[in-house]
Parts: C-alpha cells; sequence; structure tokens
RNA sequence: CGGGGCGUAGCGCAGUAUGGUUAGCGCGCCUGCUUUGGGUGCAGGAGGUCCCCGGUUCGAGUCCGGGCGCCCCGACCA
C-alpha cells in the first residue's frame, strides 16, 4: 500500500481527551477516532489491526472444531424476557415502527439458544461450539479508556452445547486451551483468574487478564501457588478466630458523634483508629433486607453477601427505609436493637474482635464497648469482605495475596443449565429422556485487544506491534522522493515486496524524512526499510521498530533478508500449548 | 446516579473576572520558493453557528436562565 494512497491521518498533538498510552497513540496513530462517548470509527490502520486479531480467533476456534455464525444485532425484547434479562440497565433499547419493543444485543445468549432449540434435539448433533465476531452494545455507566471500555464494541463470543457436564467440562478445557493461544498469538501475555458471573449467570468462569497499570479490575494473586482471581470473586479463608472474653468490657455506651457519618469522621472525632470500628450496611437481597457487618477498614464485597444468602440480587438500602429501620439518617446504623426479623451477617475477621464501636441506630450517636452475643445476637459468619493485597490465600496454606490491575481481555463460562432450562432448549438422550442441554460461552473482546496489544507494546514514540496482529509487517521509507535512485529503489523494492506476498506500507509521501519517521515509530510497524543514502553504495537499512540499530542489505538482497525476518519475528507468537 | 472540570477554526489552547474596534495564538491545511536522515525555513492565503435555545442590554464569546455534549473521580455513605 502506497501511503500517499492510503488514510493516514495521524495527528501530531495529544488529543485533550484521552489518558491512557493506548487511547492516546491509537487516537495520534489514525488507529480510532471517537464519534460519541464511547462510540468509536475503525480507521484503516485500526481496522486492518482488528481483521488480524478476528483471523486468529478464527483459526484457533475453528482448530477445535468451532462453527462460525453471524447473529442479528437486533434482538426482540421478548427474547429476553424468557430469561429475565430484558430489565438490564445496560440494554440499549428501541421500538420498530409498530412499537415493538427490541434491544441491541449486549451478548447472545438467547439469540443462541433459540436457534438451538429448534434445530439441535438429539444427542447425536452434540458436542457443538457455535461462534461469532459481531458488534456488542452496552450502555456503559461510564466508557473509558477508548476502546477499552466502548458502548460499541466488537466482540467474538462463543457457546458450546453438550449433553452432559463432563463433556461441558472437556469443551471448556479445549476452548481454554484455544483462548491460551489466541492471546500468545496475539502477543498479550495473560493470567487466568476466578471471576464474577455478573449479569451472564451459571457456574464456574474465569477471566483472562491483560496485567497493565491501566487495567480497570483489580486482580488478586497469591505468592505461592498459582491462585488467582478478580477482587469481586476473591475467597478469602476463614481465619478461626477465637473471639476475645467479654469478661471486663464495660457495658456498651452511647455516646454523641455530632454529624460523624463516615468511618473517617467517626474515627477523628472519637480519637480512634478504623479496625476498632464495625460499619453495619444494611443492604437488600432479593428485596429483603438484611445488615452486613464488616469491619471499618473494610469493604463488603457485594457478591459475596449476595452468595452468602443464595441470592439474585443484591443492592443498598435506599436512605428512606434506613431512616424507617434505625429511626436515624444513613450513617448512624448499627447491628445492636435492629429489628429481630433482619438477619445478622458480619465478616469471619469479627469473630475476633469484641469491644468495638458501631452506629446507635440514632442520629448523632455511635456506641462503643459494643459486643457481639451480649449486646445483640451472635450473627451469621460468612467470607463479606473485599480481599486485599497482604491477605492469605484461599487455596494454600503459606500463601499471601498482592494486587495488580488488569485489563479483561476474554471471560469463559461454564453456564450449565441456566439459559437451556429457562428457554426450554431440550435433547433427547440415548435411552429417549428428554434433558436440558448443558451450555457454555466464551467471550473476548477484539476490539478491546486491540487496545490492549498497544497498551503493553509501546514505548514514548509509539506502538511497537507484535507482528502478527501489526496493521502491516513492513515500512517502506523514501528517505527523498526527489532522489531519483532512492525512488527507483524504493519502487522496485516495493514492487519486489508485494509481489512476494510482504504486507507493506510504502512511505513514499513528499514530507520530509522527519515526519516520516516520526509516523512509523507512532505507527508501530514492526519493521523499517530506509532507502536512503545507503542506495548510493546499492544498499538499504533494515532496522525493528523496537531496536533502531540500523541493519545494511544489499538492494537485491533485501526480500530475501525481510522473509527471513519477518518468519523469525512471528516465530516468537507461535503458541506454546 | 453524585461530585468536579470543560465546550472558541481540523487539533491543542488564549480571550470570559471588569460586556464595547474586524475574535486571537501555535500546529495542521492551500499557493510559491526553500530544504531533504528524525515533525525544515521564508512569504502569502483560506478556514469560525465562540455547543444550542431563551433573556438582560444601545451592544453578549463574555452577564442571567434553561438545555445538550464531552472528560475525570466516585458510585461501598453507614
Amino acid at each position: 500500500m502506497r501511503a500517499t494512497r492510503y488514510f493516514l491521518p495521524t495527528l501530531r498533538e495529544v488529543p485533550a481527551e484521552a489518558e491512557l498510552a493506548s487511547h492516546r497513540l491509537l487516537l495520534r496513530g489514525g488507529f480510532i477516532r471517537k464519534l460519541a462517548a464511547g462510540v468509536y470509527i475503525y480507521l484503516p490502520l485500526g481496522w486492518r489491526v482488528i481483521r488480524k486479531i478476528e483471523q486468529i480467533v478464527r483459526e484457533e476456534t475453528d482448530r477445535i472444531g468451532g462453527v462460525e455464525l453471524f447473529m442479528p444485532a437486533l434482538v426482540p425484547q421478548e427474547l429476553l424476557d424468557e430469561t429475565g434479562r430484558s430489565g438490564l440497565e445496560i440494554l440499549f433499547r428501541l421500538k420498530d415502527r409498530h412499537q415493538r419493543p427490541f434491544t441491541l444485543g449486549f451478548t447472545h445468549e438467547e439469540v443462541i439458544t433459540d436457534i438451538v432449540r429448534h434445530t439441535v434435539s438429539s444427542y447425536r448433533q452434540m458436542p457443538l461450539v457455535l461462534y461469532q465476531i459481531q458488534t456488542k452494545f452496552r450502555d456503559e455507566p461510564r466508557p473509558r479508556g477508548g476502546v477499552i471500555r466502548a458502548r460499541e464494541f466488537l466482540m467474538y463470543d462463543a457457546y458450546s452445547f453438550d449433553t452432559d457436564y463432563d463433556a461441558l467440562e472437556r469443551t471448556y478445557q479445549a476452548i481454554r486451551v484455544a483462548y491460551v493461544r489466541m492471546f500468545q498469538r496475539m502477543g498479550l501475555p495473560t493470567i487466568i483468574v476466578e471471576a464474577e458471573a455478573g449479569a451472564i449467570g451459571g457456574g464456574s468462569n474465569e477471566e483472562f487478564m491483560i496485567v497493565a497499570e491501566g487495567g480497570e479490575d483489580k486482580v488478586l494473586q497469591c505468592d505461592t501457588c498459582g491462585y488467582g482471581a478478580n477482587a469481586e470473586k476473591c475467597e478469602l479463608p476463614d481465619p478461626q478466630l477465637t473471639p476475645p472474653p467479654v469478661e471486663g468490657i464495660p457495658p456498651a455506651e452511647k455516646v454523641a458523634t455530632p454529624n460523624a457519618r463516615t468511618v473517617e469522621e467517626v474515627t477523628a472525632f472519637l480519637n480512634t483508629t478504623a479496625d476498632r470500628l464495625v460499619k453495619t450496611l444494611l443492604m437488600r437481597v432479593d428485596g429483603k433486607p438484611v445488615a452486613a457487618l464488616v469491619r471499618g477498614d473494610r469493604e463488603l464485597n457485594l457478591y459475596k453477601l449476595q452468595h452468602a444468602l443464595d441470592g439474585e440480587s443484591v443492592e443498598m438500602m435506599d436512605a428512606e427505609s434506613i431512616r424507617q429501620i434505625t429511626n436515624a439518617p444513613v450513617g448512624f446504623a448499627g447491628p445492636v436493637g435492629l429489628p429481630p426479623d433482619i438477619p445478622i451477617l458480619a465478616d469471619y475477621e469479627l469473630r475476633g474482635l469484641q469491644d468495638f464501636i458501631t452506629g446507635a441506630n440514632e442520629a448523632d450517636a455511635h456506641l462503643i464497648h459494643v459486643c457481639w452475643g451480649r449486646d445483640f445476637p451472635e450473627p451469621r459468619w460468612a467470607d463479606l469482605r473485599v480481599a486485599e493485597a497482604g491477605d492469605k490465600c484461599p487455596r494454600c496454606p503459606n500463601g499471601t495475596l498482592r494486587e495488580v490491575r488488569g485489563i479483561e481481555v476474554g471471560h469463559i463460562f461454564q453456564l450449565g443449565v441456566k439459559y437451556s432450562e429457562a428457554m426450554g432448549a431440550l435433547y433427547t438422550d440415548a435411552e429417549g429422556n428428554q434433558k436440558p442441554i448443558i451450555m457454555g460461552c466464551y467471550g473476548l473482546g477484539v476490539s478491546r485487544c486491540l487496545a490492549a496489544v498497544a497498551e503493553v507494546h509501546h514505548d514514548a514514540d509509539g506502538i511497537c506491534f507484535p507482528i502478527t496482529v501489526a496493521p502491516f509487517e513492513v515500512v517502506l521509507i523514501l528517505v527523498n522522493p526527489e532522489d531519483t535512485s532512492q525512488r527507483e529503489v524504493a519502487e522496485r523494492l516495493y514492487a519486489e515486496m508485494l509481489q512476494a506476498g510482504i504486507e507493506v506500507l510504502y512511505d513514499d509521501r513528499d514530507e520530509r524524512s522527519g515526519v516520516k519517521f516520526k509516523d512509523a515509530d507512532l505507527i508501530g510497524i514492526p519493521i523499517q526499510v530506509v532507502v536512503g543514502r545507503a542506495v548510493q553504495e546499492g544498499a538499504v537499512e533494515v532496522r525493528l521498530r523496537t531496536d533502531k540499530t540500523p541493519h545494511r542489505v544489499a538492494a537485491e538482497q533485501a526480500v530475501a533478508h525481510l522473509q527471513a525476518l519477518i518468519a523469525e519475528l512471528k516465530r516468537q507468537y507461535e503458541p506454546t500449548v
């Protein structure tokens, strides 16, 4: 491709809206352009990278027997009614001219299950893996980081159908390996961590994370065993604390704490530390009120509370309900004197704590010297708090958790029968029994991977693409277009490279060399071929984007040299599993 | 949804406190010359709904009211 005929709108100045390096570089390099918040145009260069990524995920899915199809983005709302997902806030909604409600697909479990329930009826038709690469629409509360979290984005989603859980496990493992191979081929170093299922639901699931400072997710990793988990999910072991004796602790006493609502305000006012405080979070699980207790310096993990009560949903109680239950404004709730029909759950850690401070269920007042079992009934103990760096590993005896930030690029789920039962996707087994199909689903953020690659592979000058996903393999830089001998050599080389099947961007623009070098570095094509003054000796210079050392190569041998170099670079990204 | 910030040429910004010539600067763009190994130099030029609507005023980019859009932080406050 000739740069003079291409569309390469690079920006010299940094767009004000971008914070993350990947976002900045993708905008500056002319890969993406914003149309609205979380809505992006993929410019030619970005689109070429997207297509490389798509090709990799296709090849790896096909390799394990997956079959590609293409589902509609327009999804009738009634289909989502069947699984109770039509009310999700994340959905973009619209109506047709007959006022029939539609949504824009945010994921496609219902659509694929609909196809399968009408077509798969026998155990003989499974295992089956269907997948697509398609635009997804999610009205995110806060899009950010360019295409890292967009409202319209490209996603690969695969769905598996099996007759039993052993078969699902085999399929799941095959796809898990395929994912490892995909990310290796893209040059994305991932870790696999346990995760929460969110709106997808179902059984066990894992996320593929890129460790990156700009990542949105908090990930905990054991320093000893291989355990890793999203902070949303990360379990903590019961520390089996022995309750301290209650004898000798003064009776609970009400103290005035005017306007002290937050943990910081209360500890400052009472001149104590947050670990002497017990927070009482009034929540609703499946609409029913519960009180959750965690230490003042800890965070309640909503998912853990939900799971502890086997609930479907969890939310904070609204201020008005809190006022009714505690007779106090938000900020002064406590476990002492709560209505007895409100169950109290407390984090394991609190079993080792007595003589603490809580809200008094009264405006501008807290209780000190509170003891569970004495001042209020012994709560139900559970793992409720969000894991932090320094906590004990839940899987091995000696491990300690450390915290990193991650970009979630893939998420694989064992769904089980959640969708097949809700939607009546049944098959007949060899004995003639009707059973629900056992499903799995597997997502991979294609456009997010573009950002992840840029986030992982860049330096001060621009992106450094792995050759496997680079928009071009080689950029051919003609230093001085008015120098006829340089021009001739460059034109000949360009023709030879095309002939040899090398993906080359030929920068034949009438620009100063500095502009071309800067642009080449910015857009990150892995191999740079410079046709400049070395032409006088019949040579060109070949250098890597990542290592600027020029290698003189005779012009006649350049193509052979490049082919070898490309093969060598590609070998670095061959999968190891 | 809460808090903060922003909206002026394609991009980055100044001007707004204290209303008043023809609304500026840098980059980019166009023309000519120049230069040709890391965003060249000189000269000339084009390009504006000052986010939108309404109001105050002799006069609004600037003041007032309403709306929209975009960015950041938080959304676990107890």
